[in-house]
DNA sequence: ATGCAATTGCAAATCATTTGCAATAATAAT
DNA sequence: ATTATTATTGCAAATGATTTGCAATTGCAT
């Protein structure tokens, strides 16, 4: 189903140490995230593991992005449409630019957090366990093309 | 269904010069999202919304929202969960701190899409339609709770 | 008051995600 | 290596949120 890399072994410790099962079919969904350069959605993600797998169920996927979701190993995005996106577990804090006109996601670091704790007071006090910001609007080339 | 008070007429004016028609359930389901002071999702909208008028049905909420979103009277917020709350849109760019242990959401003013302009290169030649921080994390009443 | 398009309620449809369960397979113990 | 123990899987059916089709109703310009 897929076979190995260097960051197999380690996702294989991750899960063990958590008392989780090393399976094909988790190795595969981690591998299309990692390949897939992040912001795929659940079915995204189903439909390619299922170009290399094809007995792989949707409930797997599901129950396989929880879990990793869990183990902090992705991130789950939201672009304010009904469904989720996911990604590898970056490894600078960055955020996304989501053009309403041609889907395009464009990403940029910015230290939120350190930020927000600084400058608010409401957050004295409050333990962040997750900031994102999204930003919707027009890219460069889709503003250029609407506006007239 | 909903009588009047001062907000109304300019709502009226709004929808109308929209060329939208002002109707009693949409009057109603303004109100409540007025009164209930934001942050409400679509389902209590609808819940409080027919405990005043019993045959209002549950599209006519969603419908309503949609159009009060395209116009610009109420903001979708999206605190992470499968269903979005809705605000009446404030005057100034305020975020939200959603505790994770109390469901309590509290809010900070921070003019994120200033900075953003500002700091980010990513967003030279976009065009911010919208911009959302949210931070989960435990209040100060939860974190002091859980720990231990 | 009239006419007509916009809006409504209702039921059924759709979309995203979850769950129950019996069969299967990953690891730990032999 | 074999076996026993349980987590995990696939599948189908359930759930939760939102959307849609349609005929009946109603706001509003005339
Ligand atoms: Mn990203
Ligand atoms: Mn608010
Ligand atoms: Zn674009
Ligand atoms: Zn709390």
């Amino acid at each position: 189903m897929y076979s190995g890399s260097i960051k197999m072994n380690s996702s294989r410790r991750k899960l063990n140490d958590a008392g989780k099962r090393f399976t094909p079919q988790r190795a595969l969904v981690m591998d299309i995230i990692r390949q897939g350069r992040g912001h795929l959605d659940a079915d995204e993600i189903f439909r390619r593991a299922r170009e290399r797998e094809s007995r792989l169920s949707l409930s797997t996927v599901y129950r396989t992005l929880h879990m990793l979701k869990e183990l902090d190993m992705v991130d789950e995005l939201h672009f304010g449409e009904n469904h989720h996106h996911y990604e590898a577990k970056p490894a600078r804090e960055h955020h996304h630019l989501v053009c309403l006109g041609c889907g395009r996601v464009i990403e940029f670091s910015y230290p939120l957090s350190r930020y927000l704790k600084k400058a608010v007071p409401e957050m004295k006090g409050f333990d962040i366990n997750e900031v994102e910001i999204s930003v919707a609007g027009y890219c460069d080339r889709c503003r250029r093309a609407r506006r007239r």
